[in-house]
Order: C-alpha cells, then sequence, then structure tokens
DNA sequence: ACATTACATTCCCATATGGGCATATGTCAA
DNA sequence: TTGACATATGCCCATATGGGAATGTAATGT
C-alpha cells in the first residue's frame, strides 16, 4: 500500500504546504477562489483541488454567491492537530530546561550536583505501554 | 510535480499515522527499534524507515546502545506544528462563541440585535493581501 | 573466526498525489 | 437562448511513498 489517502483527516490536509497557505489566506475572511488563485499564484485548478481537499476534511466551508464559490477557513477544524501537539509540550518544556542547566554549569563549572541530561539512562521513567 | 517530499519538514512527517504513534510511544523515553516493532505491531523495515524520515526532519533523536539504537521523540521539533496551530486559536474562539450566540437566540427568540453569523457578507473586514 | 542479534538498506510494486490542459457545470447578463 | 464568468472535473504523466521480502552491516558472545 502507498500513504494513506490525503482526504483522510486533517493531519495529510495540512501536510501540503499550499494548502497550508490557503487555511492562513482565508482565515479571516471568506474569499473566492478567484482571489486565493491570485494571491497565492497558483494555478486554478490546483487550487480548486486543493480546497476540495479541505472541504473534506472539513478544514474549510463554503458558501456559494452567484457564481462565486467563497471558502473560509473552519479553524475548529484544526484543534485536533492543536490539541495532538499539545501533548508533547511538557516534553519540550523538560527538555528545554535541561538544555538551559547544561548552558548554566558551562559557565560555572562548579559541579551543582544537578541532574544529568545527555545521553539519559534507561529505567529513569516508567515505560509502561504509552 | 508530486507531492512535497515526506523527509522535507515536520508537517509531512507526521501525516503519517504509525509516525505519530511512534512519536508517542517513544515521547516519555528512548526505546529500542525492536520495541516500537513489537508494540505497534508493524514490520521491522516499516518502523526503520519511519524513523529515519523522522530523524532527517529531527523529529526524533538516536543513541547507540550495544547493538540497539535507542530512538526517542524530540519534542522542540513539534513546536512549530504547535504554533501553526496556535495561530488559529483565536478564529475557533470567535467561530465558537458565534456558535453560542446562535444557540441562545434560538432558546430565546427575542431578537437581541446580535451581530450576523451564518454567511457573513463581503467586505465586513479587510481584504487586503493577508 | 563464526553464529547470533538488532537494525538499516535495497528492490520491486501498487497506489496516491499534484500540476497543467482541456472541458464540463453552474450562474448571471443581454 | 446565447455568451461570458467563475469553478469544478477529467485526463495524463512524473514522482513520492509505504510495505514486505531479502540482504547488508555493526556489535556481542563464545
Amino acid at each position: 500500500m502507498a500513504r494513506a489517502a490525503t482526504t483522510s483527516d486533517a493531519f495529510n490536509a495540512v501536510a501540503e504546504p499550499r494548502r497550508r497557505a490557503i487555511l492562513n489566506y482565508i482565515a479571516l475572511e471568506e474569499r473566492p477562489v478567484g482571489e486565493i488563485v491570485d494571491s497565492l499564484g497558483l494555478g486554478q485548478p490546483s487550487v480548486s483541488k486543493h480546497l476540495r481537499v479541505l472541504l473534506r476534511v472539513g478544514l474549510v466551508n463554503v458558501r456559494r454567491d452567484g457564481r462565486r464559490m467563497l471558502y473560509r477557513t473552519n479553524a475548529q477544524a484544526i484543534r485536533p492537530l492543536h490539541e495532538w501537539t499539545s501533548t508533547f509540550e511538557r516534553y519540550w518544556r523538560h527538555q528545554l530546561s535541561r538544555v538551559k542547566e547544561r548552558a548554566e554549569r558551562k559557565n560555572n563549572p562548579s559541579n551543582d550536583g544537578g541532574p544529568e541530561f545527555t545521553s539519559r539512562r534507561k529505567n529513569d521513567l516508567d515505560s509502561s505501554k504509552n
């Protein structure tokens, strides 16, 4: 099998740089396809296809206005991604503090008995199934 | 051209469900490849390949321990994703409040003169280049 | 040096895209 | 109804994967 279909979820949808660009562009206000095409300098069919993908995963909403289709980012659909990344927040904080300690130790060579930080040993944390 | 290479950035890397699973699994503590294989029920070559991708974009770190390779999630590399999703936080909050208003209006039919929320009109916000 | 363990790579193949072009659709203006 | 606009789709092609099997490689034990 190949990669999971791009249309399957928000994670795949935002993996495309242009789709992120589109989401950023229409986050504030709904816009017709043509404006997106002009602003981002992409082909019209290309933009329509990207919008279709974004629509499928719920990342954008559409509304018809005459012959134009007004798209707008549906920010709520981005929450799952935000939440997933948030679960790592505590980790990068720990890691940052360790980096900080190392830096300080370097400036002040006196051994302050701080914890080790480079190449952690095993068993310093519970390893039961995530 | 086809999709941008998966190895190009964190967004593409985490688009793969298994890679996210791996990141979750080794977020707390470094683990040898074999353990990841057993725990996630994936093929060994497959896991090695995913780890290689994650390593390239900096989402994991490695350390050799005898014949084993201990991988661990480098949470900091996830910050960019977290920050990107955060830029939409204010939007989904607005959207949520609008949904809330609609719900309240529905329960209390008296027109409170609140703002429109369904199908916004054009020009209600500056539309200059993002 | 040889067998074993733990991973990393390489090959091959089916499939998912993404872009550009041409064309089908839907809508509004005469 | 005909013509012009604004989008959406279909088609074709080059390319990027991802998985599984087989094989290469590094490190350990005897």
